[in-house]
DNA sequence: CAGACTTTGGAAAACGCTTTCCGGGAGGTT
DNA sequence: AACCTCCCGGAAAGCGTTTTCCAAAGTCTG
């Protein structure tokens, strides 16, 4: 293993002179001696030992970015962006998948913290429990105790800088619009009753409709995932058009539709949530509430490199694409 | 910032025996000195400073995972195999995106030397080009040379341990498979010619039609996405089958068919590779090569981390899935 | 009960960098 | 020519762990 030393002794310089040509210092060091240190280090190899460095630095190189699931497209799309902004920074990304378990985000942000990464950035709903909601609000407050940075995509309750997809609003918008097609009866996928998410697009979703005078609709819980809208499907009937809370469980609705004789967006319409890009060329094409999923996770890290701490929380918002998976009556 | 020696000075024992408390050491720490020093590190929120544990050990926890582009499905599967292993194993995984630079590819391998991680997966298909595989083999080397252990997941090119997927056999077995449909023209999106997988399809498709003594398919070339394959169908006719090197191509040429109102299968079949999950509720359900994608990337992690070094090439066969994107002709 | 092990705790030397001081020489000003 | 600055190179003190020795205290044997 090839040390700096070992290239300042090579290149007849100190190790302080090495350091500073090696690895970028504010301090210059004269042409001849640069030369000679470059030349010693390409010449045996040299490769910077970045845990001395983060040791000596004290401040790491390296981001944290805990997500549910990276299979996701969702997940995927947000750490896309995420990562494309540590790319500029110079900075590498450490990634951590909870498989929707909320004790193993804690975990993550307890290891994160360990590894003395510049940031956090914690990606996807929060669940609907006190007492874990805490319990990672004092690790994160321990994280930052000692100088992290926190940032989180989703709903704003840890008290950190947090980028908000306004989910009420765009379900809201969304019913209008399908109101506006003409539907008055309604049955909603909502995934599981836990998260935040799901949760606030039903609400927007339900509470829009109340708005307009429509019947309540039909609330079906299922997991969050398209077996979850599959299964949820199943149980559909007597409604002209249903909203799963995602692109991933209207896809699953989709299947069962089609499982079951039940055309789309002749027999039933379907809308879903986030725009997946993946998912663009389904047939029939499925009307949404676009999210700029690569751009949440941008402005979530550029939020948390920010110099100064406590932007608080940025809200964005869905815009409503209709598609051929919806139709309008009459 | 609380360190070890702050825990060892409350807990009254030396920095030696609470670093055998706190960070797992084959030496026994009596249980009453074991007990202050956890109720010590506990009370002052004591967390491990892992890169001076690393610099000590010499050995980091840590995993490195090139990828070409993580919002790619085909990626996101293998990624999340081998990430499932990791974390089996107390390791985090250090992820970095090339968006098929394979100069990025180079420079991620020497950043992650420089972090001496424990390995290094490569995951996707090798280009055809000498001299970039030759520096990336000279990087990868380096790395080795001091303890760092590689695998990879595409093409045996690298010397170091590769799964490697059988792209010839399977687009051979698919293409046989069309032939026992019927079909006797054939179209292929080859994707960009300087990539090896694509070009293996291409080969193994176009050596199996000679074989049947078939002629030899339309072969055209284009991006490796979704697009491409939209733009390559754009140019396809005459042909009563088209095969699609990847799925993800194979989706962007549907969706060309649809436009041109070409009716997929009833006008022309289209088959793809790879199977990917999110993409099997396609209409019409797409025909394809499965891969086993997680356990691809799984494999190729527990032979980068296998004590013995050098298990060489193991090689994974797809499986032909006939779906509704391809029919039998007369 | 002496001698030989085995445990268990502590002191201190690494691990490979960064950075703060110091000092010496070059250049500029009176 | 004397004085002040500035610039650049080097010595050495950390950064927070792990781990190698030592030494002291048990624990066995015969």
């Amino acid at each position: 293993m090839v040390t700096l030393e070992d290239v300042a002794r090579h290149a007849g310089v100190s190790l302080a002179t090495a350091s500073r040509v090696l690895n970028g210092s504010t301090r210059q060091v004269g042409a001849s001696l640069r030369v000679k240190v470059e030349l010693a280090a390409a010449q045996l190899g040299y490769r910077t030992n970045v845990a001395a460095q983060t040791l000596a630095r004290g401040a790491s190189n390296v981001i944290g970015l805990v997500v549910h699931d990276l299979t996701d497209p969702y997940f995927a799309a947000i750490a896309d962006g995420a990562m494309r902004v540590a790319e500029n920074q110079g900075l590498m990304v450490m990634i951590g998948t909870t498989h929707r378990d909320p004790q193993r985000e804690i975990a993550y942000v307890s290891t994160l913290n360990a590894q003395r990464v510049r940031a956090v950035l914690l990606v996807g709903s929060r669940v609907a429990d006190e007492q874990l909601t805490r319990r990672l609000r004092e690790e994160l407050d321990r994280y930052r105790e000692t100088g992290g940075r926190v940032a989180c995509v989703g709903q704003d309750l840890l008290g950190v800088d947090t980028v908000v997809p306004d989910n009420r609003l765009g379900a809201a918008t969304l019913a209008r619009a399908l109101a506006g097609l003409g539907h008055r009866s309604f049955a909603v996928l909502a995934g599981p009753d836990r998260l935040i998410a799901p949760m606030d697009r039903v609400a927007g979703f339900a509470g829009a409709l109340e708005e307009l005078g429509l019947p309540a609709p039909l609330v079906l819980h299922s997991s969050f995932d398209r077996e979850g809208g599959y299964a949820a499907a199943t149980q559909v009937s007597g409604v002209t058009c249903v909203f799963a809370v995602t692109d991933v469980m209207a896809v699953g609705a989709l299947a069962a539709f089609r499982d079951r004789g039940i055309r789309v967006p002749e027999d039933v319409s379907v809308a879903g949530f986030d725009d997946i890009s993946t998912l663009r060329d389904l047939v029939p094409s499925l009307s949404t509430v676009r999210l700029p999923l690569a751009e949440m996770g941008a402005r979530a890290l550029e939020m948390a490199l920010a110099p100064d701490e406590g932007t608080g929380a940025q809200v964005v918002t869905g815009e409503v694409i209709l598609r051929e998976s919806t139709r309008a009556l009459g």
